[in-house]
DNA sequence: TAGGCCATCTGGTCCT
DNA sequence: AGGACCAGATGGCCTA
């Protein structure tokens, strides 16, 4: 897949040279609960991973060629939660029109919640901005 | 080539 | 004692 370092722990069976007799054995074990504790590591960081793709799926995308980063990914969930929020605490009030509806997310996504993100700007600026929303709403698709 | 992002290893701390 | 979680270090890959 990605990256392996130089796997240090093979290192670790290397040095083999104690003096005394029950070093080896207790060198070894060390060795084992080191390798059973990357290896657990490296599974706890996989269900990280994991998450961190489900979560990328129901987050609004800006512009589908580009993975977002963790961070980036955690900034989005954030900004779509209090936008979700303030559309469910809206829609208590009378008749909040669509484009109030799209108007209000732009207002929730404040520059410091996206300013990561602008790498993906757009010459159109704003109206870009608006038609790079694809949620739904009402059963409609939202990206006009 | 520098900087960003990531995977992995590792040692420390806390919890069961 | 052993597992879960965390943060720092390290090194690889990719892009501007």
């Amino acid at each position: 897949m990605k990256s392996r370092p130089s796997p240090s722990c093979s290192d670790f069976g290397s040095e083999s040279s104690e003096p005394d007799s029950k070093a080896p054995e207790k060198f070894e074990s060390a060795t084992r609960r080191r390798m059973a504790a990357n290896a657990r590591e490296r599974k706890r960081m996989q269900g990280l991973n994991t998450a961190f793709d489900r979560l990328r799926k129901v987050v609004p995308q800006w512009g589908q060629d580009k993975k977002l980063s963790k961070y980036e990914t955690l900034q989005m969930a954030l900004s779509y939660i209090v936008a979700l929020n303030r559309i469910l605490t809206d829609t208590r009030r009378p008749a909040a029109p669509h484009r109030q509806w799209l108007d209000l997310q732009l207002d929730v996504m404040q520059p410091e919640s996206y300013s990561c993100l602008m790498r993906y700007e757009h010459p159109a600026g704003q109206e870009y901005v608006h038609s790079s929303f694809p949620y739904e709403f009402d059963g409609h698709h939202v990206h006009a």
